[in-house]
DNA sequence: GGCACGAGCCCT
DNA sequence: GGGCTCGTGCCC
């Protein structure tokens, strides 16, 4: 009798271990890593086989022993690597086996993806034009076939009847072919051709060794805006395949590989693109290029990760410092750095983490030879890094002026419009007012929901930017009944209204998350100001990230110090990248950049730094402070979020744990305290924070405590926010 | 996640 | 006494 150890794709903290069942005879080919189809209690689910066993027919268990109902591919869907790495992150990451496999996959469930065909017509014999004469569409076919081999037969003109004649007298061939749906196939590639500079020489030369050696070794790339990371990464990736091994490139967020696969696909065929936004149908034709061995470079956000990839030779982390590296919403809730660097070392790969603006964390680990740090501090073609002015916006208020853009801004922006070059305005806020309050009593206009406050937007509504509740706004305050309700903040809607009060001819295009909907919304936005269909392209974060627009002299930071109210270790590190990215766009060609930083703070280290762009001076004065806090990368932090109906029995709950944990592992635990989201639709949610150099401690105590099986409490094992 | 089962508490 | 909610164990 053949058995089956599975792993039941069920989302419950509590299904911990695999599960035995007979493999039918007509399922006797099947081994580790398929997916298949089983009853569990009284549902049917999908499961994956992580071990096949042949066992005496008298082995009896102490459970009846139920048949796999059938198989859902036509393959195993897990390699031997995708089942190791998912064993490794459920262990890691305390999540159960069967959602760390759920990474592997194109959707959520097994869904068997129904794959598309197209038919093609061929030429099978030559023809001689007088023998269609009279049949003058036959020979129009016959003549484009001969022209370009084939024809896809969906959208053209070409009737059935035509095809089914020639096929019968043997002229064409009509096959079916898989059609694979490539979103990025129409991306043209972007060449680009400098004579690499001596650093950037320095840089390939030195990871060039450890991928020769095939042997695991982390590089810290921190190279400033504009030095040329990219054509790093690209020449890496030319060693790699040619020592015969694949690549991945991961980059933050969605809307930045459109610009990475461009220039990727200047210099190599079988690049492919995985992130989330693509539908189920084109990963899951994605993963059968990868699979097929089609594929030598995958490029995408963090679940670019969990692919079929094998043999990887070199991992790059571009922008590691991003905060989107991080899975926040559900479990496993894993970093995609820290995902990267374990499967550089299954693989014996070189990851290369590069930033302009590297995490404190990853610096420190440079310093400490951890890392290998490879510096380029130079722009290419020797460009000047742009000039920052910061402008103190107290000091605007004080003489005046009231507005969102400073002076200063105002005319470098006529400036520049005046020299037909662009421009570039950073606000981290969306909407038209951030704050909806009432001047009586100071209540706040907050989620129904979540507790967050909500945004005013320009179309009337109020929207709770985490949850997208809408709401009406108050003309009385719900909790005083005061009419003086007051909209504050400026978001990049009410922006736009002033750029067109001072700057009334500018084109302008907004770029925030309301005016980016679909696949290549950002691309659409970036394309149009690219080709000059606009003057000035502001918006949140998105504006600052990683594209090259050549025309761009000038660069405004509105808020600059916004970040640095959150009660956050990271703040500063946030605030001081957001500042030297949005700065790095400017003058990227051979135009000098000119940025202006307005803040209020101005005294602040990350402004300060921020507008020298002098990323060592700000490492030197964040280093001391995490130290004297003892947070990260001093120690490693561990996030319990504590959730009930009851606000009592949260609390309590989180209390009991917090003592048992002084009592067993260490004093190092804070809280409870109430979760930046303090109650999510009638759940309060309390928070205990771990600060550790021994992960594995901790590990063992939440597993002692059964607390990773518990539906009622998150564990974040490297959180992003401590609340 | 979903279902069954038992304990504890409200309703007429 | 019946019926409801809530916590808990189980699913091979």
């Amino acid at each position: 009798m053949i058995i089956a150890d599975v792993c039941v794709n069920v989302a419950a903290n509590s299904v911990r271990q695999n599960f035995t069942y007979r493999v039918p005879e007509r399922l006797k080919y099947l081994s580790a890593g398929w997916r298949v189809v089983i009853p569990f209690g009284a549902k049917t689910l999908d499961g994956f086989v992580m071990e096949v066993q042949e066992v005496s027919d008298a082995t009896t268990f102490d459970f009846e022993l139920k048949d796999i109902a059938e198989a859902i591919d036509k393959e195993p869907w897990f390699t031997p690597e995708m089942m190791n790495a998912a064993r490794w992150l459920s262990e890691f990451y305390l999540c159960p086996l069967s959602m760390a496999m759920g990474l592997f996959m194109p959707g959520r469930r097994g869904k068997r993806i129904s794959a598309r065909f197209e038919r093609v017509l061929t030429l099978a014999k030559d023809f001689d034009e007088q023998t269609f004469k009279k049949s003058p569409a036959r020979l129009q076919l016959l003549r484009l076939l001969k022209e370009r081999g084939e024809l896809r037969l969906s959208g053209q003109k070409v009737s059935a009847a035509t095809v089914k004649a020639l096929v019968e007298a043997g002229y064409v061939k009509v096959e079916q072919r898989r059609l694979t749906r490539d979103s990025y196939a129409e991306i043209k590639p972007v060449p680009r051709r400098f004579e690499l500079t001596a650093e950037q020489v320095t840089a390939i030369e030195t990871v060039e060794q450890s991928l020769t050696a095939r042997r695991f070794q982390g590089f810290l790339l921190h190279g400033v805006t504009g030095s040329g990371k990219t054509q790093v990464y690209i020449e890496l990736t030319k060693i790699t395949r040619r020592l015969g091994r694949r690549v991945i490139i991961l980059v933050p967020e969605i809307a930045l590989t459109g610009q990475i696969v461009a220039s990727f696909k200047a210099h190599f065929d079988g690049v492919a693109v995985i992130h989330s936004r693509l539908s189920v149908a084109e990963r899951s034709e994605t993963f059968q290029r990868i699979r097929g061995g089609e594929v030598g470079i995958v490029i995408g956000a963090r679940s670019a990760l969990f692919t079929p990839i094998e043999n990887v030779g070199l991992i790059v982390v571009d922008e590691e410092q991003d905060n989107s590296y991080k899975q926040d919403t559900t479990a496993p809730r894993y970093r995609a750095c820290v995902v990267a660097e374990e499967f550089a070392k299954f693989h014996g790969a070189a990851i290369v983490f590069g930033s302009a603006t590297p995490s404190v964390e990853n610096f420190y680990r440079a310093t400490r030879g951890e890392l290998i740090l490879l510096t380029m501090p130079r722009r290419v073609l020797n460009n000047p890094l742009p000039v920052v002015e910061c402008v103190d916006m107290r000091g605007e208020l004080k003489s005046g002026n009231r507005e969102v853009l400073s002076r200063a801004l105002v005319e470098l922006l006529k400036k520049t419009l005046a020299d037909g070059q662009q421009a570039i305005i950073l606000l981290n806020r969306r909407g038209w007012s951030t704050v909806v309050m009432c001047r009586a009593c100071g209540a706040i206009a907050r989620c129904a929901d979540c507790g967050m406050p909500m945004t005013y937007h320009a179309d009337g509504k109020l929207r709770c930017h985490r949850c997208e509740v809408e709401a009406e706004p108050p003309t009385v305050c719900p909790e005083c009944g005061s009419r003086h309700i007051k909209f504050l903040g400026t978001g990049t809607e009410k922006l736009e209204r002033a750029l067109k009060t001072f700057l009334p001819s500018a084109r302008v295009l907004r770029m925030d998350r309301d005016s980016t909907g679909g696949k290549f919304g950002h691309k659409k936005i970036l394309d149009a100001f690219a080709a000059h269909e606009a003057d000035i392209l502001f918006g949140t974060q998105m504006v600052a990230k990683g594209h090259d627009i050549t025309g761009v002299t000038a660069v405004g930071v509105l808020n600059a110090d916004s970040a640095l109210s959150f009660a956050n270790f990271r703040a500063a590190e946030n605030c001081f990248a957001l500042i030297t990215q949005a700065a790095g766009r400017a003058g990227r060609a051979d135009l000098p950049g000119k940025v202006i930083v307005q803040a209020y703070n101005v005294g602040a280290a990350a402004i300060r730094f921020g507008c020298e762009q002098s990323y060592e001076k700000f490492f030197a004065s964040e280093l001391p402070q995490r130290k004297e806090a003892y947070f990260p990368p001093f120690c490693r932090l561990v996030k319990l979020i504590f959730m009930h109906k009851d606000e009592a029995k949260a609390k309590d709950f989180a209390k009991t744990i917090r003592d048992a944990f002084r009592a067993e592992v260490s004093k190092e635990i804070f809280g409870p305290i109430p979760a930046a989201i303090a109650n999510l639709r009638g759940v309060y949610r309390f928070v205990l924070l771990i600060k550790t150099v021994d992960l594995p401690s901790v590990r063992n105590f939440l597993l002692a405590h059964g607390l990773h099986m518990r539906e009622d409490i998150i564990v974040d094992i490297d959180p992003t926010t401590t609340d």
